[in-house]
DNA sequence: TATAAAACATGATATTAATCATATTTAAGA
DNA sequence: TCTTAAATATGATTAATATCATGTTTTATA
């Protein structure tokens, strides 16, 4: 469904978005221990996730990585989509590329739903709506 | 979402479904061609299917491959967990071990219906229900 | 019962995704 | 303005998945 990439991303952005604040940076290797992700491997994607605007960063001493509010305000789908690429969530189940509502694949009907419903949720949800649930005690994020 | 080698079980199963009987055994190679999965590739996922009666097969000439009755009443899910294993559909999203409804995972409640019923469908629809879908001219099988 | 046509089994190679390493740039503070 | 701590950029390596190749067994038919 997502690739090892953008769930590693999910986390460290949800990880930053319960941690850090502007004055509270964090660096890229202490993000890597608590989400269980490969140093090197987890900085490669912070910076792809700074460079579209997703995490925020600074350079030097005391730099780090951090959210602001705008960047709370990101839409999953925004994550999703930037490591994986559009199409890996939308595309046919058996990657026919002539399947559509109009020409249905034999397990079109079958997905169609469930595939629509997933990415309309990932487009509604922001980080900061999942960050709520976790203060209000709906769900939790390891460490 | 599911392997290239577990789609290209569902095509060939779905290809045999369509164009094979019992006294109309079908070549590896000539189910290669039709569903755009190379010829070696695909005759090694049909041998995995027959050791497990998903498909049946003769050795010999005249041989091949074809389904029985009884294979058209295979369930989807078996032949994606046979070859993708048992949890990649139910694993969590972020791949977090703990994650469960007791204790779930920030993005749980937001895939966890979604999943749920994706694998319900796969559990109750046979490959003889996607057969009749094509045959009534509800979805399409390429060739 | 010999031959040929097929599946079957196993292992090798290639491609892609995941992970690691290193050199460069930026910014803070002495 | 020098040093150091951080992100950044780029490329190399490793591991996993996908693909290919080759030899073995089975079965029909002459």
């Amino acid at each position: 469904m997502l690739s090892n990439s953008s769930k590693y991303a999910l986390k460290a952005v949800l990880y930053l978005a319960v941690h850090s604040t502007m004055e509270k940076k964090i660096l890229a290797k202490d993000i890597s221990k608590p989400i269980n992700v490969p140093r090197a491997y987890i900085a490669k994607i912070l910076q792809e996730l700074s460079r579209h605007n997703i995490v925020s960063s600074m350079r030097g001493p005391g730099g780090g990585f951090y959210l602001n509010e705008e960047n709370k305000k990101t839409p999953l789908i925004d994550i999703i989509s930037l490591i994986d690429g559009d199409n890996r969530l939308t595309s046919c189940v058996l990657s026919l590329h002539k399947c559509d509502n109009e020409n249905p694949c034999p397990m079109h009907h079958l997905v169609d739903d469930t595939k629509a419903s997933f990415v309309k949720k990932l487009k509604e949800t922001s980080v900061e709506d999942l960050i709520s649930d976790i203060r209000s005690g709906k769900s939790f994020l390891p460490i």
